[in-house]
DNA sequence: ACGACGATGCTTACACCGTAAGCATGATCT
DNA sequence: AGATCATGCTTACGGTGTAAGCATCGTCGT
């Protein structure tokens, strides 16, 4: 602590405390997150944060906030009949976003977001998709279907406990354990890596589900 | 505290803690688990829990090994030609399961379950697939994009932060904020309701991928 | 020029957390 | 009967989020 005297700025900002937490997160791990060492990382004491952000879950809250911003900015909305090509960006966009900042992914899939610019943003995807003949709910369920099976995919695959550097897909460190004799069709999934690529089982399933969409009835 | 004495037993057990924990959890959320309130909950101290359970983490583990249990007993594994029919089952069933337990669903969707019975359970479901024809990275797909949907809709829909309980979907609480003019469509979503039936939207999802696999060319 | 004032950051304090270390007691076995 | 072991309790430590109040700054109205 540099012995700033009390009164002195330290630049202290929401943004700036909101871009500290994320790099903290990115590099240490959302469980190793807290306002002292948060603070320290800001050459600041924890509680004069509590200036720029009421209480550590809202910080939390503006952490996925902010991912979600990166993940949708530059997407814009669906126009005309592309839209199940927008549907397939938006998915492969959310996922990046998350995947870059594995930490955050945990708080994404569990807090919603309403912040008003999220809010501004699904109107506007509503509204695109309506003006391409898409029922109210249909469109819906398209975006919520794709973003909850993007986070639940991603959950998955980023896996591991969250602070943790595992690296391995959590399979192969049991592979070792398993008996050949009770376990051939998993120590072939080890073996033959067949149905571990997450990055084409994604786009397969968004496939599927935006296809399966199109080829629905419209009401 | 009953005042027992040292060494008399409190009938403490892996499987009573584990249940306790469980208890707690669905009844006060998943925050306010902690060692001390579990022990009061069992009438013993909390340090007396690590006879049974060797850390926090692990007792988590536990609870999700406990959910994805009762979510899979009871569901055989698929025979013969019935595979579609069997992963809408699992799909289902997984669902249930999670939405009988919120508390511990942000658990089970951030650790990997590799209990020695989820294994012996994976390995069965790929060997009858497999038997109905099926590659092993068909099967394992169909699976894992199954299970990671399951939990990332089932996220959104219990929604709202972990301990609290909040009934409304989440988006009623500020429908009075939106302005009419600004937010047409999703004040349109309130109203109607339509897309917001979260039973129906899995439901039908589910068939999507389900249909979706079934279509694709054996290789 | 000067005094009041609001914003900022620091200090102190409290209740709570997970858990390491060691002890007392009862049950069990030889 | 004596030794051993499992169980639960006690104490303690370092860490957490955050409430309350203080010291100091830049800014602004007069």
């Amino acid at each position: 602590m540099p012995d700033r005297r009390a009164g002195a700025k330290a630049g202290l900002t929401r943004e700036r405390v909101l871009d500290a937490a994320l790099d903290y997160v990115d590099a240490h791990g959302l469980p190793a997150l807290s306002m002292r060492k948060l603070g320290a990382q800001l050459g600041v004491e924890a509680m004069s944060l509590y200036r720029h952000v009421p209480n550590k879950d809202a910080l939390l809250d503006g952490l996925v906030d902010r991912v979600m911003e990166t993940a949708f900015t530059g997407l814009g909305a669906p126009s005309g009949d592309d839209w199940p090509a927008w549907l397939r960006a938006f998915a492969h966009g959310l996922r990046s976003a998350l995947i870059a900042h594995p930490g955050v992914l945990p708080l994404a899939a569990t807090r919603p977001v309403n912040s008003p610019d999220a809010l501004r943003m699904s109107e506007g995807w509503l509204a695109a998709m309506r003006t391409a003949g898409l029922p109210l709910g249909r469109a819906l369920d398209m975006v919520n279907v794709l973003a909850t099976f993007t986070i639940g995919h991603t959950l998955a695959e980023v896996g591991q406990t969250p602070g943790h550097e595992g690296s391995e897909p959590d399979l192969d460190q049991h592979a070792a354990e398993l008996d050949p004799a009770e376990f051939p069709n998993l120590l072939e999934v080890i073996a033959t890596r067949a149905g571990l690529d997450f990055d084409s089982r994604f786009t397969q399933a968004v496939d599927i589900l935006i296809a399966g969409y199109a080829a629905l009835p419209r009401p």
